[in-house]
RNA sequence: GUGCCAGUAGCUCAAUAGGCAGAGCAUCGCACUGUGGAUGCGAGGGUUGUGGGUUCGAGACCCAUCUGGCACCCCA
């Protein structure tokens, strides 16, 4: 065999089976993300790496972006998330936008990474962001949408969870502690590890940061009160909301969750799959409110969340909720050809369904007619018609059902009564 | 970027202890040159990821490298 150029490293070949779940994926995300009024937009992919330098995680920037200098030595970054993009297209219009403004988006980013299960270099993600209003309702709209795409593709509430938290009920509660502001910053980075780690590991982690004995007990005290949340007018007027939409059961305050991106500033929530095998989170969001500003805006409240294409396709797989029939091939009709001089006879057949709307293949050479039908069956086309000598003799042709195997001669005088029906179901 | 595991036909995998590279499925052909899925017979298909080394002899052992998987790191 010749040798094949190999792929770039953590890139995904979309072959037709993969590329329709891909589509399928766009047009569930498409649907709801308009059911409840959110625009689409977009941003370039390539970006002056500055945009990302302030306000995303440094270790995005510094170790997982692609950067590299165009031909006069800017350095380019291939994007890795949408949010800072979107920060200043709001910001340099935002004297002539309405608001509350919806906006949401898919398309493809990039992060230099190890791929492994659940992470590639280049994935997809969807986005989609609610600006200036800081309410709590706002934050609510968001996790409605998500439970809504969740039912939608079919993912239960055993199989998928959103863990929702307060940034601020968190930094309140780290106050009380006697933990000062400026090692807030810290402290969550260790909340964040917590479940990764050993305790005993942990606790030593947590001793290096400089927490005292009752500091960690206080910590870890918080870190298991799943009634804390009533301590947050935020969390608890979401909650409500979300009971009256009847989405609650969904949705679960989990004080570890945190999130690793440096611009949430109140709500934070991550999805995971709960039932089974993928440890991954399958989206992650919150509220920026200050981002807008960091970016050169006027001050902005925000909130949205990311959804990549990995991960959640991953479980779908697991959970079977991909459907087969979108692999359906496009052509619901193949005209097989019967010899070389005929094959005008199939061709116009074949341009005069089209121009009807349906698609048709012919079969470009005059191969035996048992190869013909074996190649409409492996495609999975559910038609097959045939014209040979007898059919153009009595001005008519033989449609033939693959499913059913049944086979009706149908007069070239009747197409548009006998044939389209069948054709267009 | 770090550590561990894996890579053999298009796919899934086998090959005692280092000793002739195989099977099933798929493909193609024929039985059947105007009727698919089934069956039978036959054929093609490999520099064992790549490059080096040890050995009379390497798919197997050693080194490097690439790709994938797992755990870190981080995150969608």
């Amino acid at each position: 065999m010749k040798q094949i150029i190999s792929p770039i490293k953590g890139t995904r070949d979309f072959y037709p089976e993969n590329m329709a779940v891909r589509s399928w994926l766009y047009e569930n995300i498409k649907q709801i993300s308009q059911r409840y009024g959110y625009q689409e937009y977009d941003g370039p992919f390539l970006e002056p790496i500055e945009l990302y330098a302030a306000k995303s995680g440094e270790e995005l920037v510094k170790e997982q972006s692609f950067v590299f200098p165009d031909r006069s030595g800017d350095l380019i970054t291939l994007r890795p998330e949408l949010t800072p993009t979107l920060a200043r297209m709001v910001a340099q219009k935002q004297k002539q936008l309405v608001f509350p403004l919806r906006w949401w988006s898919f398309g493809p980013f990039w992060r230099y990474e190890k791929p492994q299960k659940g992470r590639s270099r280049e994935f997809f993600q969807w986005n989609i962001d609610l600006i200036g209003i800081d309410t709590p309702e706002a934050d609510a709209e968001l996790l409605s949408i998500i439970v809504s795409f969740f039912k939608a593709i079919g993912l239960s509430a055993a199989q998928v969870k959103i863990f929702i938290n307060d940034r601020k009920l968190m930094e309140e509660q780290l106050c009380l502690l006697d933990i000062p502001p400026e090692r807030h910053t810290k402290v969550f980075r260790l909340i964040d590890r917590k479940e990764k780690m050993e305790f005993q590991e942990w606790e030593s982690y947590a001793k290096g940061e400089g927490l005292s004995s009752s500091q960690i007990n206080g910590l870890i005290n918080l870190l298991h009160d799943t009634e804390l949340w009533k301590n947050s007018p935020n969390l608890i007027r979401i909650f409500q909301i979300l009971e009256t939409e009847a989405v609650s059961e969904y949705i679960e305050f989990d004080p570890n969750i945190i999130r690793g991106l440096d611009y949430y500033t109140s709500t934070v929530f991550e999805a995971k799959d709960v039932g089974g095998s993928v440890r991954r989170s399958i989206l992650g969001g919150g509220r920026y409110d200050d981002l807008l500003a960091a970016v050169g805006g006027d001050p902005l409240p925000a909130v949205g969340f990311a959804m990549g294409d990995v991960v959640l396709s991953l479980i779908l797989q697991e959970y079977g909720c991909i459907p087969s029939d979108i692999f359906a091939h496009p052509a619901r009709v193949l005209v097989t050809t019967f010899s070389q001089e005929m094959f005008p006879y199939s061709l116009k057949l074949a341009h005069q369904l089209r121009e009807k709307g349906i698609n048709v293949v012919t079969y470009p050479e005059a191969a035996n007619l048992n190869k013909q039908l074996k190649y409409a069956d492996r495609m999975q086309i559910p038609y097959v018609i045939l014209l040979g000598p007898d059919e153009i003799a009595q001005n008519s042709l033989s449609l033939k059902s693959l499913k059913s195997g049944e086979q009706i001669r149908i007069s070239f005088l009747e197409l548009d009564e006998k044939l389209l029906p069948i054709l267009a179901g």
